[in-house]
DNA sequence: AACTAAGGCAACCGCAGTTCG
DNA sequence: TCGAACTGCGGTTGCCTTAGT
């Protein structure tokens, strides 16, 4: 009845990606697309869930991941975001090309966290830290509120975040890239760029392959993959492949 | 040089919304 | 229409590396 289970749990692996793992996930992928994440780990020989193939490859095996710390124009950006959207990471993932949900939650966690409350600030309220009893004020939690309304409010960006926002911005904006984040009164077209979900490019990217043009852009993710000792992979296949940028050109 | 603590990051877990038989 | 599986997301954990003693 219904569906097959999602994956036998006993057999699967898990743990840290081999590099022989990696190999087999990405030739996979380059050839055939992830057409449907389940069958994945038993078409490329995986002994792997596809939950955890997916994982392996949208927060590492990607070819457009960019490497190294987020910059200072990203962090801020990171912040801005947060401040209107709070943790829905990968909606501020998707503002930031080449960074994955979880690179920005744990560049958060670790370092703008600190930054942070290093300033003063309340990284979950954005609020100064002095002016805490206030925020707790603003809650009231006698008032009966639909869910939409309970959305609305809890992603609503506060005065006083506004405040916030706009003072570290101010302060630490040297970079043309940070003005789309420094000017609040456009906090609406922001909110309104992030709920449009409707994003062609970035589908059509993710549901094409990839040529070797783009690949050849991609040097950093290739040096990469030589240091696991996988620069055999058959990258030659993907020639047979449109790239999404190309066919973007077209339309 | 050896040990310990802290930091950083990859990966897993579990939940919620969506899809499909 | 219902219920089970699939997918994606955010939270959390655990391991590895680095810094400090």
């Amino acid at each position: 009845m219904g569906r097959q289970p999602c994956c036998d749990k006993l057999k699967v692996k898990k743990g840290p990606w081999t590099a022989e793992e990696d190999k087999k996930l990405v030739a996979f992928i380059l050839n055939n697309g992830h057409c449907c994440w389940r069958a994945v780990p038993k078409l490329a020989g995986l002994l792997r869930c596809g939950k955890s193939c997916r994982l392996r490859w949208t927060n590492y095996l990607r070819p457009d991941l960019k490497r190294g710390l987020l910059t200072d124009a990203e962090e801020k950006i990171v912040i801005d975001l947060h401040a209107s959207l709070g943790n829905r990471w990968s909606k501020i993932a998707s503002k930031l090309p080449g960074r994955t949900d979880n690179e920005i939650k744990n560049h958060w966690n670790t370092h703008i966290k600190k930054k942070l409350l290093k300033m003063g600030i309340d990284p979950v309220t954005h609020k100064l830290l002095n002016d805490q009893t206030s925020s707790t004020a603003m809650a009231s939690p006698n008032s009966t509120v639909t869910d939409d309304e309970k959305f609305s409010k809890k992603h609503e960006p506060l005065d006083a975040e506004k405040v916030i926002i706009n003072t570290v911005s101010q302060e630490e904006s040297t970079n043309p890239q940070q003005n789309c984040s420094n000017a609040i009164d456009r906090d609406e077209q922001v909110i309104g760029c992030l709920w449009d979900d409707d994003m062609p490019f970035i589908d059509k990217l993710w549901s094409s392959p990839i040529s070797n043009e783009a690949w050849e852009r991609s040097s950093e993710w290739l040096l990469d993959y030589q240091e696991f000792g996988i620069g055999d992979l058959e990258l030659g296949r993907v020639e047979s492949i449109g790239f999404a940028d190309e066919q973007i050109k077209l339309n």
